[in-house]
DNA sequence: AGTTAATTTCTGTTTATACTGAAATTTAAG
DNA sequence: CTTAAATTTCAGTATAAACAGAAATTAACT
């Protein structure tokens, strides 16, 4: 397939960002390719258009399929797998955001739950204790939180972001013209 | 200086997940360790106590700083620099937060923005520039909701995130029983 | 200025990951 | 069952990042 001019900047800009996303660029760059293209492609269309080798496309398609962002697909009368993404932006950040959380996050959480509970932990200074079970609580807390957050269809969490200084003002009172927040306003739960 | 069992426990995994995290993992493992002990350290000590090499401290050093989560200290009548790491978890998480959203975020946003600008964009299907143009204003919501968010004080932003199902119900009204919520309600903005 | 401690920079090595091309396997159709 | 297409697996190569150790630089004290 030829890819207009815009379209390979898009994809190649998605592919040198997938790095710092947590993906190789192959991947990044074929996930780029179908949400762009917004149709199934099959792989040899993939490694033809993106110049990379059939077997490198095998892979990444199946890392995408590990991370819930490809689904396969089928034309009638043709054996090959079609492969396509979701079109819906916010649902594909949905999809990320709860695979990291797997990945990067309940590892660490399970890591902390395990160590806090241990007999030794009791041996450390009071301070490290402290600073320890705080992490967790900010974890448990953002995982809550999250957990919500993905339980909303794209529609109303879209919503809840654009909420995003209303809430702000609902927790602390007025906000302030400049500068940083008051440090500590007693918190009253709303309902 | 010599590490309890738990706190190797801790500064191994936070080396682990590092890699996860995009930081390498003596960075982390440095983070890690100041972050346990509390107290201000040299790099000769943080080399001895995590085993890897002089100059391997140095580096990661400055890469820490770059994320602005350390700052030199000195003690009196001692010529090294001290490295200290605030110990105030939700300081730490909100330091990491601006700088990945600096790193792994704007960038697009800047690419995605001078693509729909473009002349040559309007020759993409239709289909192709809404797409574009959503994924741009997600990743412009996110930003303007995290900007809010990082504005609030600690203390603040974590009232916010227990409040996380209140505003759902805010947003929607009464909250489903079981499954996925309605697809779609009207928002009332609410002040 | 000279000396020594402290830190950084540099170069080469190691390690991990991405990738290619070929071989092997699977799958579907005849 | 045979054949051919499609896909995956595998082994080797390339690339990039992390790291160690030495050399060079910087900074403090005499």
């Amino acid at each position: 397939m030829e890819l207009s001019e815009v379209s390979r900047r898009f994809i190649v800009h998605w592919g040198e960002m997938g790095t710092a996303w947590g993906v190789n660029r192959t991947v990044s760059q074929i996930h780029a390719l179908l949400y762009f293209c917004g149709k199934p492609l099959h792989a040899e269309e993939i490694s033809e258009t993106l110049n990379v080798a059939r077997s490198n496309v095998s892979n990444s398609l199946k890392e995408l399929q590990n991370w819930k962002l490809i689904r396969v697909t089928h034309v009638l009368g043709d054996r090959r797998d079609y492969f396509e993404t979701s079109l819906d932006v916010w649902e594909l950040f949905r999809t990320v955001v709860r695979e990291r959380k797997e990945r990067e996050y309940e590892p660490t959480v399970r890591m902390l739950r395990e160590l806090v509970t241990q007999p030794e932990f009791e041996h450390e200074s009071p301070d490290a204790q402290d600073r320890v079970r705080e992490t967790l609580r900010l974890m448990e807390s953002l995982g809550v939180w999250a957990d919500e957050m993905l339980r909303l269809t794209p529609n109303t969490l879209e919503k809840v972001l654009r909420m995003g200084a209303s809430v702000q003002k609902f927790v602390r009172g007025t906000p302030k013209k400049d500068g940083d927040d008051e440090p500590d306003i007693p918190f009253i739960p709303m309902m």
